[in-house]
DNA sequence: GTAACGCTGTTAGTATTTTCACGAAGACCA
DNA sequence: TGGTCTTCGTGAAAATACTAACAGCGTTAC
């Protein structure tokens, strides 16, 4: 049972496992994956445990098997879909940056109120009527959700996918959702990231996430 | 010196307690706030140590006091002035977002590279050249930057915000940017944080962020 | 063949973050 | 006025997350 930060930098390290694949490079090491990721290579060791996979000493992992190993970890062998509802610019740059992206993880419907926009492909994704959304979302098997609405409709946007049998949400919305226990939630606010950065910025602390040696790589 | 969570959860709190300002409360509990921001009631209240501000005991806190000292505390004096760089589908949202915003801490300056965006007012924001950037920073004194450009981009917009002397930086493209030490860099992988909900939509664990009773607000 | 090196897996230790628990103080009521 | 009730402030305990240290092993060099 990993912690939601195991998770979270197990996904980063797939992500840049596929660069260094797409350079050619057949192994790594703790140490050059943990200057990519910006933590420590105890750290990058500790959370390959949870996997099966193990690297070689001298070696260090092997890229295809360990971006193997951490896909049938985080993912179900059969994916997932997922719904995105409100197709305004943040939907449309998710739906962008997901257009076209490998995966067993995939934005299969999407969804809006604006007629404007509904009944028609959005980057490669169909849109639908907001009210069509449960039946979609039990057609199309889908059970995590994104909302991108504005927060005076996220509640209402959460009811109907927790009707159409959702199991993760992930919400933009300045807003508090109620669901029933069994599904997830996390709430990604960019105005309080923002604050953040503000804050920090000028009251300078120790530096926490940031690798400053050790070569970055896509 | 708080810790990062500690900064993020100041401005969640302000940010609910704007929403009860305008419901018309005077004062509220921390076990209110904390119903609201999904933390422990200890928690808010520890929060609250690092401001000045004491509540009384039966009264709980004055909402407008209250708003005021994480201002103080969060926000410097005389506001903040924020550069966002890539006015692409993210770029707007967020440029939208903070339209009209109140407060110290605005977006004053918008950047690309496409000619067709470039030169005009988008969201209430001038979007200049991306050429432009550092003159511009200094003429508007902008500390913090805001990287909404796609990963091949991104380590050079970083090395131009830095060269206008950018404090710190809120980086949503996927690519670990060098930047000399007093920059504080945050990261915003929006894939990362789908891929933790699709993962905990589907092993559910303990239940970590989620009200589940007391009614959430705005 | 063997010694030395470098990296992994793992456990133990440390630091940070969150929760618990209790004393004190204002408000309300009799 | 005295008692009760609720809440805050705070320091200590618990839980969590991270780092450091070390044993084991493959590889390489000689």
């Amino acid at each position: 049972m990993p912690s939601e930060k195991t998770v979270e930098r197990l996904s980063l390290y797939r992500y840049l496992l596929y660069g260094i694949l797409a350079d050619g490079e057949r192994n790594v090491f703790s140490h050059e994956l943990a200057g990519m990721a910006a933590v420590s290579p105890a750290q990058v060791r500790q959370d390959m445990m949870v996997l099966g996979y193990s690297g070689s000493p001298n070696q260090g992992y092997e890229v295809g098997k360990l971006i193997a190993s951490i896909t049938e970890f985080l993912d179900d062998a059969h994916g997932r879909n997922m719904a995105l509802v409100g197709v305004g610019n943040l939907g449309r740059a998710i739906l962008s940056n997901f257009a076209g992206q490998r995966s067993r993880l995939q934005i299969v419907a999407a969804f809006d109120v604006d007629w404007q926009i509904v009944n028609r492909m959005v980057h490669g994704c169909w849109c639908y009527p907001l009210d069509k959304l449960s039946g979609v979302m039990r057609d199309q098997d889908i059970t995590v959700g994104i909302i991108c609405v504005p927060p005076a409709a996220a509640q209402e946007v959460a009811d109907a996918l927790c009707e159409g049998g959702v199991r993760g949400i992930l919400n933009f919305a300045p807003y508090r959702l109620q669901v029933p226990d069994h599904v997830y939630v996390s709430n990604l606010n960019i105005t309080v990231a923002l604050e953040k950065v503000a804050y920090f910025a000028h009251h300078s602390p120790v530096r926490l996430e940031t690798p400053s040696r050790e070569e970055a790589k896509v």
